[in-house]
DNA sequence: TGTACATCAGTGAACGCGCGTTCACTGATGTAC
DNA sequence: TGTACATCAGTGAACGCGCGTTCACTGATGTAC
């Protein structure tokens, strides 16, 4: 049953985004080795040739979720406004079927629950995603703008799929509330009470 | 082994309390029935007493935990500033051990995982949330600044939280981010562009 | 280029384990007199 | 108030099941000549 080195190589690609949408639509506690197997169309046996564990895959499916979200911010070009980032996102991260969207929500909750080479991988993703949303629609500087507009957007898809199909009314609302209210601006207050 | 009507009514808030935290800290899926029963000081058989299932027991932990919330903000008083609301939150929903924390971030992607009676509870729950916020510290209406600001809190934890520990800076440059653009305010540019 | 053999990617049965759930049993509680 | 009995909250063994992981085996691939 030995396969082609480049078919061995598509085996693992193929395992990996199984992994990755699986695991962001249900949970790596929720996703089995073999359905992530058979999703690839390989065998649960298969899998340890792959990997060493059921959790260094997971590992490695969150630095390629977040490789795959920083090349589809490099790849939108340069729009230079932060705005931009708030409606591709929020148009693209459907509150349906967390699978296919961004890894920050749908996965960071679990990340923070996982050892370290699973934080390790998300903290060095995050930070390039940061950097990639500074340099291409931020103006290059990592501000807390740039910081705070994406966390309002992991927070706003957090939400709003919670409460998806029990109460659509709150979930729009929640969306429509960070489609006005973002990209974050530094709070005039606080800004008055720093520099007086 | 009966023991008292009072006894079996603190049991019973001892098994939500217990599951509220565990659950809050692991996840529903990384936490057992087992774990939750001994926590309250009970064997797994005195479970099905009380809940019908685990899935059950989950949907009323997360409208306890959100009771909760509730309560702890209205007991807060009346400050009449939303950025009240972001300071307390801040500093009481400390980055590491997400148990005695807020359930939002806690608990809101579990629940968009899981099925309708968990997720009508924890819509039920954020809707109150959301009005005593709008209530004590919002000034009374539910705008878009007020869902705008917890959703923002919400992912701050989400992302700070993934990355504690092995990006420490990080984590804190999240935080702090929020606390300089919290609360939300109107989007000047998109404001001009709805009313030129 | 053709042949012979070593390599090794994938298969599927098997493992130990912990899970959610059930149930016969226990003995203290609640109640009827 | 005191006694006799029915009730029922909690116990712990047992269940079936699916999980992550292992491993002997297979047969196509890669390689040495």
């Amino acid at each position: 049953m030995r396969v082609t080195r480049q078919q061995k190589d598509a085996h693992r690609a193929g395992l990996l985004n199984a992994a990755s949408r699986l695991m962001r639509a249900h949970g790596p506690a929720n996703v089995g080795v073999a359905e992530v197997t058979a999703e690839a169309g390989l065998t649960h046996g298969a899998f340890y040739g792959h990997f060493a564990s059921k959790d260094a895959m997971f590992a490695e499916a969150v630095a390629a979720a977040l490789d795959g979200s920083v090349e589809r911010v490099e790849r939108r070009g340069s729009p230079d406004r932060l705005q931009k980032l708030v409606d591709t996102y929020l148009r693209e991260n459907h509150i349906g079927d967390s699978g296919d969207g961004c890894p920050l929500p749908a996965m960071g909750v679990d990340v923070s629950r996982s050892g370290p080479e699973v934080r390790q991988a998300f903290a060095q993703g995050l930070q390039g995603y940061i950097e990639a949303v500074a340099d291409t629609e931020g103006g290059g500087a990592i501000t807390d703008e740039v910081i705070a507009t994406i966390a309002g957007l992991v927070g706003t898809l957090v939400l709003a799929r919670a409460v998806r199909g029990v109460d659509d009314e709150l979930a729009e609302r929640i969306v429509d509330a960070a489609r006005r209210t973002l990209p974050a601006q530094l709070c005039a207050q606080r800004l008055s009470v720093a520099s007086p």
